[in-house]
DNA sequence: TGTACATCAGTGAACGCGCGTTCACTGATGTAC
DNA sequence: TGTACATCAGTGAACGCGCGTTCACTGATGTAC
């Protein structure tokens, strides 16, 4: 069967958001190419007529799940009032929606340990993409010179992704709230200065 | 064959570390339970024998590394001179020697996200032990009130977590560094107010 | 305008492989007599 | 003291299963004549 032009590239692109929805949600290892494909409404054997690999998959899928966070804390810094941009930045990362859907959230948060040892494609990607992140955040920061405020921005990122894996690794509600809350009051009272 | 008495626990013991330095080396499911039995030296069919299933090891293995971690950490803040302990505490955490060797480093960092995908009995094991680890961090801070102390050393774990996560991720080897050193800075700075 | 054909996104069976787990077996040694 | 036997840590073949990948095929449609 034929299909209109823009047929081919519309299936790609659900397959990259399928794919980058399920390795959140269930790690890179924890997620078959036939699962994926099947849930893009697929069979498994199309797969290879729109990835050279599953790494290549993988590549892309993380890129395009990253770029997508870093533009959601961009939209939410951007609609905050002058000078509380970081907070917006902060209060989004560490909400406990972000927690408790990590199929849409932050690729670091769900995925670092995975993406330390995934192909040097994948981290080089994922590497350009977390500097995106970053200076976002960084564009947050009230200081003067930019080397600073990228080194203050790299430690606010680990802060959040830090807090947010401990928040979704540990088996108790209650200290995994108390994990956001103090890390957003920790980062903000710290970036404040 | 049969074996003094203390064999068999030793034989365990040595599966257990052996299955912990590579859970955190290659991840949980990049080890089989054949690699690992190799590795200790034995051969597959054993391993039923020590564990109950996978699993159990997983939980055994993420216990004591974690903890072996802990009383790293609790050593040198006691080695540190007064009022330097959290300096001492980050300083070993964000060491490029510790970003080197996942084999032999914290779980949290490498394994956060197997982890909060793994049995119930292993994200109790490890909620316990970084508990431990927490209450290790609480102690070198300065601060009135415990409750306080606790929630400071959680944003501290947790960007000490972070920071490392995302320093193994990145392909770039001078912003790994600037990772690490960075949020040295960030926390020390911010947890002397 | 009507017909034959080339295209190519998607299909589904098959591949070799490694996984976690089970199980009948081995054989050196501690123990009972 | 010497012998027969029970023990049980460890062995290795086998299980069913799902993985990533390959490949010959399908068939609706755009295009050439």
């Amino acid at each position: 069967m034929r299909y209109p032009k823009e047929h081919k590239s519309r299936t790609h692109r659900r397959i990259v958001e399928t794919a980058a929805r399920a390795f959140r949600a269930n790690g890179i290892g924890g997620v078959g190419v036939a699962d994926l494909m099947a849930e893009a409404g697929l069979t498994h054997g199309g797969f290879y007529a729109h990835f050279k690999s599953k790494d290549a998959l993988v590549t892309e899928a993380c890129r395009q799940a990253l770029d997508a966070t870093t533009e959601t804390l961009d939209f939410r810094a951007r609609g905050a009032p002058p000078g509380e941009g970081l907070r917006a930045v902060v209060r989004t990362y560490l909400s406990r929606s972000h927690r408790d859907d990590a199929a849409r959230g932050c690729v670091m948060a769900s995925l670092a340990g995975d993406i330390a040892r995934a192909a040097p494609e994948t981290r080089h990607a994922v590497t350009e993409a977390l500097g995106r992140l970053v200076a976002v955040i960084a564009r947050q920061i009230p200081q003067e010179d930019a080397p600073a405020r990228t080194n203050r921005a790299l430690a606010v990122a680990a802060s959040l992704v830090g807090a947010m894996a401990l928040a979704r690794a540990v088996d108790d509600d209650a200290l995994s709230d108390t994990i956001l809350e103090a890390t957003r009051a920790f980062v903000l009272e710290a970036a404040a200065r």
